[in-house]
DNA sequence: CGTACAATATATTGCGCAATATGTTGTAAT
DNA sequence: ATTACAACATATTGCGCAATATATTGTACG
């Protein structure tokens, strides 16, 4: 368990922000794994989103789920392995096109994503539960990423 | 460079917040690393809380560092070595303790320190009318996390 | 004194991601 | 047809952090 005791949230360190957007994804993470456990779900939470996108998909090569994804398809190929050995997905040939793998759902796949399937509903009140209490931190972290998109900090600091 | 696309929003999926978040610290960090290029501050961007928290201490263990920062001490003893290369800290055995190993900030490293000060107060401008600009993000973030202490999403899901 | 225990430093290993490099196969231009 | 290039898959390497294990030294207590 990582020490979670204080972070400095002094506004003068350009890195606060950061350090504190981190620490929240840490948590999240941090209790979602047993939440799975308990839910009989061997997904890596990571990798969620991966499966996802291929049972919309059907079928789909790393590359295709990568732009779906919004990811490298370097990042999706490292994580494919651990799908494979976890049954979870297959892997074949494309008979059109040699270069192209395809990755396709088992239905041991298909069952996790029924189980993860389950909590949406759920999870969904939790959190608009949690924006009520605490403030809309979703839109806030949204509109900060994009306005660092637009003028970074670099630019921020020089005006 | 990390493909900065789309970033899935939907409320249902339970990692979508850590994945928002994460993105937020990412954006961060790699907006900091050329601005520090720029003003000679060679120091990495995560180690910076280290020298601070050295410079104030006077001199410190890894140990004392950690309780100082909320980190563990295998990290900040990870930390240490590329720090004692930079020529920003030396290390030295304590005389009443022989478990003990004392840091201590070099000339460089106060000149580093000096460095990344001279931005503080633009920095907290910018972070101030960025918070004008989107909203409080970080004060956001700071309730959630505290939220998230006080009742995890495991528990949260069961109500 | 000796024995258990606490505190400290450190090495090792593993995980997830980024970056880079390589090799293969399709495609388009000449 | 050859040549160049694009797309794809994959291996390798490195970074930062977490977790674990180990060794050393101090401390407290019998």
């Amino acid at each position: 368990m990582p020490a979670s005791t204080d972070i400095s949230t002094d506004l003068d360190d350009i890195s606060f922000l950061g350090r504190l957007s981190e620490a929240l994804s840490q948590r999240i993470e941090e209790q979602t794994r047993p939440l799975f456990d308990e839910a009989g779900i061997i997904v890596p939470v990571r990798s969620c989103s991966l499966l996802t996108a291929l049972v919309e998909a059907g079928e789909a090569s790393a590359a295709d789920l990568a732009r779906a994804l919004g990811q490298s398809h370097q990042l999706v190929i490292q994580k494919c392995p651990a799908l494979l050995r976890l049954g979870l997905i297959t892997q074949h040939a494309d008979p059109a096109d040699a270069r192209r793998k395809i990755f396709r759902l088992t239905d041991a796949g298909h069952d996790q994503l029924a189980r993860i399937d389950a909590y949406s509903v759920r999870i969904g009140e939790v959190y608009r539960a949690l924006f009520e209490e605490v403030g809309d931190v979703h839109g806030a972290i949204l509109k900060a990423l994009k306005a660092l998109a637009d003028k970074p900090l670099s630019e921020r600091i020089r005006e």
